[in-house]
DNA sequence: CGGTTGTTGGGACAAATGTCCTTTTTTGAG
DNA sequence: CTCAAAAAAGGACATTTGTCCCAACAACCG
């Protein structure tokens, strides 16, 4: 359901602790409910959750919501803007109270280029992005909303996580009308 | 409408040309219709396409398609299933006639691993497919069918491209019958 | 030419989903 | 504790989309 990433999560853990890059590196804490990036404003830093949840959102013309992803501790915010040079795609909100690695674009860029394992690492984690995002859009279209819903909700428990109705709706891309109902007829089975 | 990328044709181009890696890099024909990639097969080798138009496809288990995207000149394929160790994620299958360099998995990697401006290609083309996805996805669940049909036909429009009835319904998610509808919506203005 | 097959277009009905509201329940601030 | 605001549940109706067909037309092969 909410992704994470050990690998990302370690490495930021050991290059805050050591120092080594006091000026490209620091820690930013957030609340439930702020935003961490804002849709079709400049990125100012990659970030990189230490701890907590965050979803990431795009907010269309018609007033609608769509939920892309949760992010949990080790994943990244704003590398894609990075690598393609441009505003922000999305929303990212905080889902729970929140502390995050800010990392300098610069300093990013560096890291990128000149270490080897992170750069594999990024690399795997775009391409897992990448497949995810491509399957679940086919799951969401071509299957009805109960066979999404029920994959929701066995991830939700998986994970022990609990989502508002709206939210869910929001990754669902349906009503919070059509969930309700959704949801009625798989309990009265 | 359909993805191309010029560095990665001009990579191959001059890497088949020079003959410089002759047991890893091979031309490969394909007709009209032909599987480049199947779904769930272990992956031979990476393909990059020389010339024609390439579809992605995912079946799912009801019987229904979903198109992901199309390729043209330059684009990669299997590049994924590389990163990830995995197995197909879709079928890729030609929509014209279609020509394709082909890459043993291993030097693959050799490439990303060694040259610093593929890599950073590589990096920054999953990051544009993976926006390209997302935004797609949300667009094609937020609003209505008939939105998602324009867009669709001046994409097709801009590149002077046509597709079957039942290719484009498989890329908006529809049935051919909802796809009807909607065109006749459309002209009816 | 005749027959077969694939593509296209659309009717009729059923099912799914959205829109607009109202009511109930929960939550949180003061 | 009390009240206001937010979240959840669902009724009634309209609209959209799917399912199951059948008919028309074009493309192609023997």
């Amino acid at each position: 359901m909410y992704r994470t990433n050990e690998y990302f999560y370690d490495f930021m853990e050991r290059l805050h602790s050591s120092g080594a890059a006091k000026d490209h590196v620091s820690l930013k804490a957030y609340r439930q409910g702020d935003y961490l990036l804002q849709q079709n404003s400049p990125l100012a830093r990659v970030l990189i959750i230490r701890e907590g949840i965050a979803k990431c959102i795009i907010n269309e013309e018609n007033g609608k919501d769509f939920i892309l992803a949760f992010l949990g501790t080790g994943q990244l915010l704003g590398e894609l803007e990075v690598l393609r040079n441009t505003r922000c795609l999305n929303n990212v909100q905080a889902l729970t109270s929140l502390v995050a690695y800010a990392v300098s674009v610069p300093y990013f860029r560096h890291i990128v280029e000149t270490d080897k394992a992170f750069n594999a690492m990024l690399l795997q984690e775009l391409a897992n992005r990448l497949a995810i995002t491509s399957t679940r859009a086919s799951l969401q279209q071509l299957y009805t909303v109960e066979h999404g819903l029920r994959n929701l909700l066995r991830l939700l428990q998986q994970q022990h996580m609990t989502l508002s109705k709206e939210d869910m709706a929001a990754y669902l891309g349906i009503t919070v009308r059509s969930l309700n109902r959704a949801l009625k007829t798989i309990g009265e089975e």
